[in-house]
DNA sequence: AATTTATGAATTGTATACAGTATGCAGATA
DNA sequence: TATCTGCATACTGTATACAATTCATAAATT
C-alpha cells in the first residue's frame, strides 16, 4: 500500500532563499534598481549559487525581479504603471471572489473583527501591511476558485512594496480600517452585493495616496 | 556612452529548453500524470540538467508541471476544477481588457477577420487553437493594461490542453468562430459594450464542451 | 582631446561531480 | 503466503568547475 505522504515537507535551500530575497527586497535592502551580483548573494546568503539562480529566476516570474539574459537580475524599479495596472484589476478580481465566498462563517467573521483591530493598535507599517493582506485573505477564505486566490495573492506580492508608502500614514490606516468596517457590516447585513461593492471602493480608495506618492517620486527624480 | 541593447537576444538554452518541455506537455508526448526523469529527459534533450532544472521550475510555477520536493516534477493531471476555475475568471477579464483597449483600429479589424477566416479553413486541432488564441490577443491588442495581458496569457497556456479536446470537434469550432463574428459585427457597429458582452458569451460557450468532456473522461478513469 | 581598440578582470551560463534521500527488490521472519 | 528489514540502485538537491560573454580600464590612433 502507498505510504501517505510526508507530513514534515523540509524545504528546499531554493525555497529559502526565494523567502529571504523577497524580503530583501520588500524592505529595501535590496533597493530598486539594483544589479544582483550572484557570487556576492550567494556568499551573503551562505549557499552556492544554484539554489539562488532558481530562487532568483523564481523571483523573476513572479514580477519582482527583472531578467537580461548574459547580463543579470535587476531589482525591478517602483513603477506608476504597474501599479496602476494592478490596482486596475483588484477591483474587479477581490470582489468577485468574495461573491463566489458567500458570506462568511460567524468565525471567520470574529476573526476578521479581530484582524481589524490589530491593524488599528499596529504601528509598524510592515505589520500593517502583513495585517491587512491577511484580513483581505481571510475575507474570501471560502472562495472555491483556488486559481483566482492564487493570482490575488500574487498581486499581493507584488503591490507589497508600494503599499508601505501608503501605511506609513496613520491617516490612511485609518481609512482602511474603516472601510473593512464598512463592508464588515454590509456583510452582517447578509448584504453581499453591497460587500462587494464596499470592497471595490476599499480598494480604489488604497490606490489613490499611492499614485500621488509615485507621481511626487518620479517628478524629483526626473528633476535630479 | 551606453551602448543600445544587442537586439540580437540570442536567448538562454533554459528558455529553448521550457519551450520544447511545455511543447511535449501541451501535445501529450508527457502524459498527464508522468514523472520527469531528470537524468534521461536532459540526455534526450541535449543539455545537462542544470538549464532543464531551471526551466522544470518555470514550468512548475506556470501551474504545467508540480513539484514534489525531494521526489521530481510530475506532470499535472487535466483537472476538472482547475478548468472550471479558469474558465470562471477568463469571461471576467477578457471583457474588461477589451473594455480597456476600445474599439479597434481598421488594421486590427482586418487582421482579426483574416485570423478567423484561417480558423474556419484550418483542419489540425493544434493550428486552431494557435489561431484562436491568436484572435484573443490582437483582439485586446490595444489593451495598456500589460499586467492583465500577461495574466491572460498564462490562462491561455493553462488551458491549452484543454482546448484540444473542445477543437478535435468541428462543430465547436463553427461555434467559435460564429461568436468571434459576433463580436466583430459588434465593433464594426461601434457598440463596445455589446462586443465585451458577446465575448464573454464566447468565454461561456467554450467552457460548456470541455466540461463535458471531462466529466465522461473522469467517469471513465473512475470506473477502471 | 576625443574616440576607438585592445586587454584583462568580473560575471553569467552550462556542465559535471558529489551528497543525501527515495525507491525497489531480495531475503528474513512470522 | 504475507509482511518486514536491510541493502543496492536510482534520482534529486547542492556545490563546484569550466566556458563564454560582458564590462571596465588603459593604451593607441586620429
Amino acid at each position: 500500500m502507498q505510504i501517505a505522504q510526508t507530513l514534515i515537507s523540509r524545504d528546499n535551500i531554493s525555497d529559502h532563499v526565494a523567502l529571504a530575497v523577497r524580503d530583501m527586497i520588500v524592505d529595501g535592502r535590496l533597493p530598486p534598481g539594483e544589479r544582483i551580483n550572484e557570487v556576492h548573494l550567494s556568499v551573503q546568503l551562505g549557499v552556492s549559487r544554484t539554489p539562488l539562480r532558481e530562487a532568483l529566476a523564481k523571483l523573476a516570474q513572479e514580477g519582482a525581479l527583472r531578467s537580461i539574459p548574459r547580463i543579470g537580475y535587476f531589482v525591478r524599479e517602483l513603477s506608476l504603471e504597474e501599479f496602476e495596472q494592478i490596482y486596475t484589476i483588484r477591483p474587479i478580481l477581490d470582489p468577485e471572489a468574495l461573491r463566489l465566498a458567500g458570506l462568511p462563517s460567524p468565525e471567520r467573521m470574529a476573526r476578521l473583527k479581530a484582524l481589524n483591530d490589530k491593524i488599528e493598535n499596529a504601528r509598524d507599517p510592515n505589520a500593517i501591511i502583513d495585517l491587512d493582506d491577511e484580513w483581505h485573505l481571510e475575507l474570501i477564505g471560502e472562495c472555491p476558485n483556488k486559481v483566482l486566490i492564487d493570482f490575488i495573492k500574487q498581486m499581493i506580492q507584488r503591490t507589497r512594496r508600494y503599499e508601505i508608502a501608503l501605511m506609513r500614514e496613520r491617516k490612511n490606516v485609518a481609512v482602511a480600517t474603516a472601510n473593512h468596517k464598512a463592508i464588515m457590516s454590509a456583510l452582517r447585513r447578509r448584504d453581499l452585493d453591497a460587500a462587494c461593492s464596499a470592497l471595490r471602493t476599499n480598494m480604489q480608495t488604497g490606490r489613490e495616496p499611492i499614485v500621488k506618492w509615485l507621481k511626487a517620486r518620479e517628478a524629483k527624480k526626473g528633476g535630479k
